[in-house]
DNA sequence: TTGAAAGCGCTAACAG
DNA sequence: CTGTTAGCGCTTTCAA
């Protein structure tokens, strides 16, 4: 029952506590002979040692561990995956991390102690940030000695690695789609537009092909609110109150997209016959939606990955701050018409 | 840019490290006079000091850190949220672990290594595993003297804590409401069914309600593959295929539901006018779906704060084995028509 | 090729 | 009420 340690194995081996470190740890520089090398083996397998990592990271100051922050839809909502953008990217970061032999501590942003002390109190080795947040907690990470890579935020900084997409070209394209389709009155339904986050981006991309096609923005066929399906519910609501005559919509983010065509079909309102939509992200429910939803898509899992190769090779001792834009395309399906 | 340590601290404050140490932990037994308190909690602000969490769990072994094994649909797939019922859970697992200062380290099983190292490696506080896992590896779990909490699992243990829900009587709900709508071909769709898992519990309430209905088991209707999404659109193509008419199905999952009813959809047959379908869980997913899934609606939040709150019950001191039933209930929505 | 010894940063008896 | 003294389990110079 009792934890079986290093010395333990020692002991066993007939070697010191160094020597079993040395063979586990096989560096370089350090030699061993392979009959001890093999002895000290024999010992861990038989004694079912396991190292404390604990332990290991308090001397070695590395700790196997990647930081994850999540962020919330709303503050205070418990929960996390109301849009199952963030389930997906975490698999996918996890997986990812797994097969390097990392752990991911996982959390939330804390509402007061911001997230740095997470890292600084558990000494993560690196920081996967998903999401926009206030400048200033970020500036808090610079202190911080580890990578710290940011997925989907447009702040602009001199050291931390960042992964997106093109999300202006991507809010375009949704757009112009919709215009080429027949489309001129189109809403514009998203979460809260935040100076660095994606949501403005998708906006612009709206606004450009919006302009391109000599259409004049009007302001009522904005639709702001939080990124869930609840909220875009309220939004066909708003739509109907409103009374713009809107013959399309382009939902910054898919689940948005599954609200307004539950939305509009609680109506009465069939999704593309009333109303044509198009979506952002192509997670997974975009399929399952009926109509399923055309969308923008963008490669979720590429995302997780790249987010902890970035770690990796800062670890490995790669200098130099990474920024990756990935490749996005619009998939066709069945949530629009042509008009 | 150099760390902050408690000794930093303690010779700022004039004081010794652990009496630093005493006012962090303020502890019954230990008393400090106020004064101290206060000067050393200033000296903390001051200087910025976070105590380095690896370090405390080294000598206190205790780490604050709760392990959660989230189940892979099928092995090697990278992806773990295909069933969203995995990110409500985990969703309110994190969030009632970061309200008592718990952070998750999160991990998939590993294929080789089982995740019992995660745990002695970690140090973790307790475990909770979600899913059924051959007996074998939980066996490892013994010879942990942490907490283990058992979520959606039979197996009967001594020891494990377990939390979950009445699945056979689910099941049997499930299906005699569709017996209620005058239906009698019932289809069964459902991941693997495995002796300790839920499915295997689903599918006897569906036995029962059958059999209390005097109507035998065709073994034809039942459709297994895995949980997600696709294979329900796959066994939709084998309804087709063996031709037995049904009128309705039970899927043992809201995703699996969901696959059902597109893909009906696609080969022309509406839910639930072609063919009624009752789901199980009540994710979020299923007021989404179009038609909205009548489902067994268990409380997803309430299995993951408890399975949390298990875990803060040991580490007080409480011994006593915890088995907790969580009730379900039938939600009414829109998948079912009375034939 | 190996071992002794000095920490990593913190906690927890035990004295005083 | 506070400081001294040992570690927690491991890594890593430095010598041998």
């Amino acid at each position: 029952m009792k934890r079986v340690g290093i010395k333990d194995v020692a002991r066993e081996a007939g070697v010191s506590a160094s020597t079993v470190s040395y063979v586990l740890n096989r560096k370089a520089s350090q030699t061993i002979s392979a009959e001890t090398t093999a002895r000290v083996w024999e010992t861990v397998e038989r004694l079912h040692y396991v190292p404390n990592l604990n332990a290991r990271s308090l001397s070695s100051r590395k700790t196997n561990l990647i930081g994850v922050v999540i962020p919330q839809t709303e503050p205070g909502k418990e929960f996390m995956f109301s849009n199952p953008f963030y389930g997906e990217l975490l698999s996918a970061i996890e997986y990812r991390a797994r097969r390097s032999g990392y752990h991911l501590l996982l959390s939330g942003p804390e509402p007061d102690q911001s997230y740095i002390n997470i890292a600084r109190n558990r000494g993560v080795d690196g920081i996967i940030i998903v999401g926009s947040y206030p400048s200033k907690s970020l500036d808090e990470l610079h202190e911080l000695s580890v990578p710290v890579v940011l997925v989907d935020t447009y702040v602009k900084d001199p050291v931390f690695h960042t992964i997106g997409i093109d999300d202006r070209q991507g809010g375009k394209l949704a757009t112009q789609y919709l215009l080429g389709r027949g489309h001129r009155k189109i809403a514009f339904v998203s979460g809260p537009i935040t100076e660095q986050g994606v949501m403005l981006k998708r906006f612009l991309g709206y606004v450009d092909a919006l302009g391109e096609a000599g259409i004049p923005l009007n302001e009522k066929q904005l639709y702001l609110g939080t990124v869930d399906f609840e909220s875009a519910l309220a939004s066909v609501q708003e739509m109907e109150h409103r009374g713009n005559g809107e013959t399309a919509a382009f939902a910054a983010a898919d689940i948005l997209g599954m609200g307004l065509i539950k939305g509009l079909h609680r109506m009465g309102k069939a999704v593309p016959e009333a109303m044509s939509v198009v979506g952002f992200d192509d997670v997974n429910l975009a399929q399952m939606a009926d109509p399923s939803l055309t969308t923008i898509r963008q490669d979720i899992a590429a995302k997780g990955k790249i987010a902890v190769e970035i770690i990796l090779d800062v670890q490995a001792g790669e200098e130099e701050k990474q920024e990756h834009i990935l490749p996005i395309s619009l998939v066709e399906r069945d949530s629009v018409r042509m008009l």
